[in-house]
DNA sequence: GAGGTTATTATGTACGTACATAATAACCCT
DNA sequence: AGGGTTATTATGTACGTACATAATAACCTC
């Protein structure tokens, strides 16, 4: 280790740690004495076992010190691109096609996933994502007007409102559900496929602050992966 | 703004955002310029907005300054708890059953996604995870026995393979694909579920720098869901 | 106008001092 | 031994100076 930069104390945080040579269970050595050990300032330690922290390969306590945890949580991150980018980003023309837009007071579940109590009007809106003409996944959304007030007179029939609201109605909070869906008959006839094939969906609710903004289902055709790493 | 933190300059660089004070793909003030306004040091502002960076909601690039991009890709942070604490964080008994486990040659697929050309012998492993007695999921792994010898001396009968490998071989990198699939005649036997129903699908390859550990392909039982939050 | 070189700029980082904060250890009393 | 209080400790952060780095703008030449 010719220069001592965060990045070449956390490649040997991450080498001990593989090593075993800071055990799982195990404590490390402080910062202090880390800093000192490979002659660099406390801070850069510091900045280095942050992002191990974060990556869940450390566990950091005032005080009571740094843990090589026993049975690590990893952490992954997840891309979420709009709908448009991941079909292009895949190579394949991209299309589109409103399906229905109502206003509708929402279902029990579709509040219960906004928290909200009572029902006032929201759009439903009833999408097809298309991959080189193709179906790609089918949107199912709830938008809660009050959140977004613009989307009751924007014409949803050319853009998707996945990508409207990211460029209008940017969130501070999103839960994700990821789940399997044999296909029901009407699914699996805006999706072209096999009726109970075997979808992938993501149930996704945003907010703004407390404030629900859409709650959405999207069912992907027959053989779709949505890809991770760490 | 009492006291300015970096917590407080995120948030308030957050608000910007939201309100759209900083447009979409437009420039956001320099770092120096934050500062001065908000009356911290211009390390500060770097701090606050590096994690809005990572979070994909804003792009930043030297010289060229800090902007909001068009079209954002929002990363959410995915937990990946080893399969035991997953089932006892749901409030449920978690059991294990070795189905099979052998030495053989793996197939081309798998040795596609560890990115071997040559197959040597590896262990195969089939084993159940089971949430108060109900099948969880079914795991269909294969280990690189050059990559953790140790495990050819492990008795995996009563901890699985998922667990001991946590524990004992640290990854440095791994790719994950999350899918859904029409459970075969043998895995629905083995998850006690219909023939064809949908089953939620994870296939992971793990590397300690760049020699494969293990891939292996989850299978949860119907209705399995997975969280996660941004 | 095109291409190459240099100067400038805004983010990225290292350092050391100082202080804040959470949490554990030590100490004291009953 | 148990409980409460205080001192100590190790991580968390703020600041300002200094330097590094990537990249754009400015400038020059043909």
């Amino acid at each position: 280790m010719s220069t001592i930069t965060w990045q070449s104390v956390q490649a040997e945080a991450l080498r001990r740690i593989r090593s075993r040579e800071w055990p799982p269970g195990g404590q490390i050595p402080h910062e202090a004495d880390l800093a000192e050990e490979l002659g660099c300032a406390r801070a850069t330690v510091n900045r280095a076992l942050r992002d191990l922290a974060e990556a869940g390969l450390l566990e950091r306590r005032r005080k009571a010190g740094t843990r090589v945890p026993l049975n690590p949580v990893r952490k992954a991150t997840l891309d979420i691109p709009i709908i448009r980018q991941d079909i292009e980003a895949r190579g394949l023309a991209y299309g589109y096609k409103l399906l229905s837009r109502n206003e509708a007071p929402a279902p029990p579940e579709i509040l219960s996933q906004l928290s909200l109590k009572k029902s006032s009007q929201m759009i439903h809106i009833l999408a097809l994502h298309l991959a080189d003409n193709h179906p790609f996944c089918l949107e199912n959304r709830w938008v809660n007007p009050v959140a977004v007030p613009e989307i009751t007179k924007t014409d949803l029939s050319t853009i998707s409102a996945n990508e409207w609201l990211v460029q209008n109605a940017a969130f501070s909070a999103g839960d994700f559900a990821f789940g399997a869906l044999a296909a029901p008959a009407h699914i699996a006839k805006a999706l072209d496929c096999a009726t109970g094939a075997a979808l992938f969906t993501v149930e996704r609710t945003t907010w703004a602050g407390s404030l629900p903004i859409t709650s959405v289902r999207l069912c992907y055709a027959p053989g779709y992966r949505m890809l991770a790493a760490i």
